[in-house]
DNA sequence: AATGAATGAGCTTTCATTCAT
DNA sequence: TATGAATGAAAGCTCATTCAT
């Protein structure tokens, strides 16, 4: 049972949790339409149709707003990429091929998501939290990418392969092609992306990706 | 024969745009200590020891600097990649693993100056002037390395290997690799990404890049 | 006979007051602590213990509770002041001497209540108000005091000496110590400050105030 | 013989100090009017006669302009002191008379001005930077005073009487009149005002300041 | 009566741009 | 050509006030 001032509490605190989230929606919005640079308070404001003080009542001031925004991407980001590592059947290859699609599908590889991404990189140096809140998650994720190209390379007995440099390479190609949807929106072509990427798969683990060599 | 009012004017030239490249110059360091959306023109007119209005005399207005210092960067980075070009031997699979090399050299793949480089890219989207003065030399750069792909391609009968398709995957390869080296400069090892780029050129076109292969 | 309602509504009534005078010690507290300039209906809601929109429900509005404050600090003053003046023995120079003492001792000579009073000062020429409510206790505390240097005067006869001014000097001594309790607070000393005023009470009413003098 | 760009850098210096005086003036005038809690940064600038921008340009911030007005009070004050110091026969008893007249003659004891200063001293307990500017001055004049209140002591044999304690007196004094001379403007009198100061003088040293004592 | 989320006017501050020198 | 004082629009932020709960 929940006494009257915890249900108060407990909405209150739900309401402020949802006008958390709607404002970074609508700065993730706006930096898409905008860029980083000419996102202002009021804009963020009006895109979620409230009114001016609304953000530093919420957040405190607009640096906490960007970094609670970037916060939430990459937290959004790990959840798409836990989803798909769960989602894929229980082999090394195959889970790192979900992962590889997962980056690719158009939710994520998407031109006005990637703005955002890349207007936060773009000041990654400038601003050491985005460096700080980029890393935490980048690192849980290295790690699993080293976890399955190892289990690969010891399962297709690919001697001399260094698992570490081909999650490397892999993470870096997707973050690549990324930059080119990005950057030349009009000669990227996702089909072409995902070619490259398997093409690297298949040359560099022959065994597990090559269909001839499949049963 | 040369006037003197000519060789005046030529002077004034050459102290033109010799202000113009000091300031553009001095936004570079500017963007990669403080980041785009830091910058200022009192910073550039600083950090170049001249005075507040000078930007303004010189470029009209901070978006025009923006562009001619975006434009300076995709200039001399094109030049780089024609100079290594020009200086390796001349043979398709050389010439594409100097273009690599040089993309991973210090000179480029240099934290400070990936820092600018990203700072325009994150607003590429906001920004479509930044977009066009990429894609130009985006494209020459593209098609180049699309001629020596399909050449070697053609060496060396790779059959089903799409060239354009490597020539994205290379692309963005390094692109990644920046990235990487920019976000995570403490994890970040230039001998691992060059092996990253070896890697690949090895598993997509063994016949020229394994030495096992080579004679 | 008191009705239901009757009691009902004096009951409000006075959790109403008590409220009110919670509201105002705490803005007293306040503005000892940041200074006029800075409290806000925040800083004092939160003093209180209450929620923000406290202040508006008691009082309507800042500038209401700021002159109800003031008010309360004057009437506050004034209980004080005739307080001394009744417990006092029945004779002018003692009452007089009582009330000089009253002013510095450590209940109203202290800082953090005289920073209180010096801030309303320091906008009693913006704010007419706090004028007019200063005012209103000065006369009547004022005229008291003439009416004890009168009659000593007569009763020493002082000729010559005017009461009026003698009160004024006095008024003024006091408030300039204060000041100086304020402002100089390392250099202020509570005893030097009384014998400022002895100083001035025995050489200007000797008879009355000099030992040597007295019976 | 002065370069031109000395004169440059000269004429430069002269215009910049210029008007950051006028700013201060301005300001005196806008606190003297409004207040120091309800003057803005807007209405200094339109007092000037000057756009919005350039308090932030000549002063960086509005606290910086409110220290520097106090300090520019204090030495405007401290100036008028040592002038009536120095211009007074060179007589101990002469020279405290003058200070004593000088704190009461209308260029110093005029509402307007007197508003500017309670205006700080209100906010002196917040704000311990005006409370270190105010200190500075204050105890170069207290010594002074009580350099001479120890001449006079000395000289007329009042044995007894602490000069330290007379110089605190005579300070407060004043204060306590400007005080009055703010809060009660209709009753206020600049003549009872120097009576006051008069009578406690010749209380207290009767040998220097009754006439029937002197020659 | 009391809460605290929401508002929006008004503030200080920043900064690209202009212009007299 | 170069300077740097001056401008004024626009930004982030504060806070008295309102109001649904």
């Amino acid at each position: 049972m929940v006494s009257a001032s915890d249900g108060k509490s407990t909405r209150r605190a739900i309401a402020k949790k949802y006008r958390r989230q709607q404002l970074i929606d609508a700065t993730i919005k706006c930096i898409s339409k905008k860029g980083l640079g000419s996102t202002t308070l009021a804009d963020v404001a009006k895109e979620a149709g409230l009114s001016q003080g609304i953000v530093n009542l919420h957040f405190n001031s607009k640096d906490n707003l960007l970094n609670e925004t970037l916060l939430f991407l990459a937290e959004e980001y790990h959840g798409a990429f836990m989803d798909a590592l769960a989602g894929a059947p229980d082999d090394a290859s195959a889970k790192l091929l979900a992962l590889m699609k997962m980056d690719l599908k158009p939710a994520i590889c998407d031109r006005s998501k990637l703005a955002v991404w890349f207007a936060f990189w773009g000041e990654v140096r400038a601003v050491p939290t985005y460096q700080r809140i980029c890393a935490s998650y980048d690192n849980k994720q290295h790690e699993i990418m080293v976890g399955l190209t190892d289990a690969i390379v010891r399962e297709g007995e690919y001697t001399g392969t260094d698992a570490e440099m081909v999650a490397e390479a892999l993470s870096s190609l997707t973050d690549g092609l990324w930059l080119s949807c990005l950057v030349n929106p009009k000669t990227f072509n996702r089909s072409i992306a995902l070619q490259a990427v398997l093409s690297y798969l298949q040359a560099i683990f022959p065994n597990h990706y090559l269909k001839e060599n499949q049963p």
